[in-house]
DNA sequence: CATAAGCTATACCCTAACGTTAAGGTCAAG
DNA sequence: CTTGACCTTAACGTTAGGGTATAGCTTATG
């Protein structure tokens, strides 16, 4: 099938595919006016990679998960280390939010939001 | 006070003080010697802008700010404003790695992590 | 005084993951 | 024959600076 089937398919862009083509983690073979076709091989591997995507893989960890998808051989260790690497940089970046976030709610709720030029929010920011 | 000083006393590096100057942030004037000089003023703009970048504004929010923070005459309620958006995106954010790192947990969980192949971590990106 | 260390300048390349033109080739329908 | 939908490559834009190279200026030391 051609690119635009498979992006629609998988739900990602025509854009997004040639990336991932041009990374090496999908392939395709060409027709003879130069068009990409794909196997149905490589349609699971971009929804793979789109959903490892929207899981908060990078496009680097993508290509490791899909090194072990495609490894019949492959230790569930490995794949769980990724896993949880990745969960532990999630835990922190929330963290790292949820301070930010308070801080700036703390910040809105002392403020008057009227047509004054006094603003606890400017005060806080140039104190 | 020369870039080095500001940048020491504003906690920030020269090559970002130079790229705020860039994009219009803050300005300087020039020494005989082509050396940027600051005044005390443009040093409280780059604290603001570190402080405001901390919290998790753009660089295009902070220049909102400044402007803000410039303005004598200015509204409480446009500060309030941009902060309350910021913070609803941040909550947002939140929601969303929240949600993910959730996902990544549950399947963590079910993964034995040994050394045979079987894995639903794998199994679920490739379903 | 000469030299080295340290600060400053401009300028270009790099990041992540595509989005967005630009300019053009291919193919089926009307 | 033209239109429109689809495909192609190439290359710049995005965010917020980091890193590096080269060169000029300043200051401290021998």
């Amino acid at each position: 099938m051609k690119i635009g089937e498979v992006a629609l398919k998988a739900g990602v862009t025509n854009r997004a595919i040639r990336h991932y083509e041009e990374l090496n983690l999908i392939k395709s073979r060409r027709l003879s006016n130069n068009y990409r076709e794909y196997s149905k091989e490589a349609l699971d591997k971009v929804k793979f990679i789109s959903r490892a995507r929207k899981l908060g893989f990078s496009i680097d960890e993508c290509s490791s998960l899909i090194s072990l998808f495609d490894n019949q051989r492959r230790k569930s260790v490995e794949v769980r280390n990724i896993a949880i690497i990745k969960n532990d940089e999630l835990k922190r970046q929330i963290h790292e939010l949820k301070d930010l976030q308070k801080s700036l709610e703390w910040l809105i709720k002392k403020c008057p939001g009227n047509d004054k030029p006094n603003c606890p929010i400017i005060d806080e920011l140039a104190s």
